[in-house]
DNA sequence: TTTAGATTTAAACAACTGTTTAATTTCAAG
DNA sequence: CTTGAAATTAAACAGTTGTTTAAATCTAAA
């Protein structure tokens, strides 16, 4: 049929699932908390997506997504390396400003039950990103445009300063009730911050 | 009475509510998952800690002690700036490589249930922290021992640098089943990396 | 208007949740 | 040995959980 009812109610149920289990996470969102907010009879949540695990399945896999597609696509590209970090920190501080609550609730979804997202993990297939970037730092440092660096400590130093302070927004957020005006204009100083500390730390 | 017995049967319930929750986390955690586990009539649990929420608190306050305790004590010592910056990284990559899963339990529970645990965090005066720091960095800057940095850029950096590689390391513990010694030895290389990337960020 | 299929509903299901009860056992002090 | 408080137990409590059922309603095509 796919009418526009249909529609409507599966994106509204789509829409509260997403909202409530990125909050409140897997085990603490029941089934009839969404059918609640989202105006829904409690059988329609089944009548749709099967299951609670497959509805939870479908938003987490959408935030993995939005977490490292475009970051996957910058990594592969070919612009000049100092162009490539920027580019790289910059589109996360981008994506970041705008779900900051998406990197603690797909690291802590993994924390709780690493057997069960272990297949959905392996499926992106983490080590080619690893590669990749291997590849790109070799070719820089035999034209000598960077210092010998371990892909490890640059990733993780990349990672870190662009991922960890909205982390410790977002809860900021919460914590106060509002998105902190403050704290959101020192992370887009400290965007510069952290693309100087990283260019620093490989030029030659 | 405080016989061998009490403090028996309380430290076992102590001991697998920290496992569990810390894994599991406040709502993937049911009473009778703690009472099986540490093979102990269910009622033994209120008996002994009021309510799973009182048990909780006690768990989630001991952990946050763990986290920041150490780190507050060398914020505050008159150590030089260098050689407390130093310490300092030291002794999160000490700490954290016992405590690897604690970050991000103790950050998912604040994320989860901001309201609950706000009062709590309010007492830990977090902002002192900040203001210590701020008057250390401030005597450094007149010294000319180090050159003008807001603080929050350079507590970001300490703490990015410091917490988000366990974070990550931490999962990857728990999705390949087994602590990687490859993985912690790249972080005790990134140790230093991390203290240079700071120390050369604020030398004047 | 009839009809067949999709959608929606209220109700029930068994299993699990945190907590309380009342009865029983344990055990050191008298 | 008796006693009284502490410790432990099995059972029950009311409420919630994810899921299924069977009946009712809606809707577009014949």
């Amino acid at each position: 049929m796919k009418t526009t009812k249909e529609t409507e109610v599966k994106d509204r149920i789509l829409d509260v699932s997403r909202k409530l289990f990125v909050e409140k996470g897997y085990t603490g969102t029941s089934i009839r908390d969404i059918a609640t907010e989202a105006e829904v009879n409690v059988a329609m949540v089944n009548y749709y997506f099967k299951s609670k695990h497959d509805l939870f399945e479908m938003i987490f896999e959408e935030s993995v997504n939005i977490l490292i597609n475009k970051i996957f696509g910058i990594i592969r590209s070919d612009l000049p390396f100092y162009d490539l970090l920027n580019t790289w920190v910059d589109s996360y501080y981008d994506m970041l400003s705008k779900n900051s609550q998406l990197p603690i609730f797909v690291l802590n979804e993994i924390h709780q039950n690493p057997g069960h997202l272990l297949e959905f993990i392996n499926r992106r297939n983490p080590s080619m990103l690893f590669g990749v970037l291997q590849n790109r730092i070799n070719k820089e440092i035999e034209k000598g445009t960077i210092k010998e660096i371990p892909v490890m400590n640059l990733l993780l130093s990349i990672l870190s300063l662009s991922i960890f302070p909205f982390v410790l927004g977002g809860i900021l957020t919460l914590v106060t009730g509002e998105k902190s005006e403050e704290y959101y204009a020192a992370l887009e100083k400290h965007k510069k911050f952290a693309v100087q500390f990283i260019t620093d730390a490989i030029k030659p």
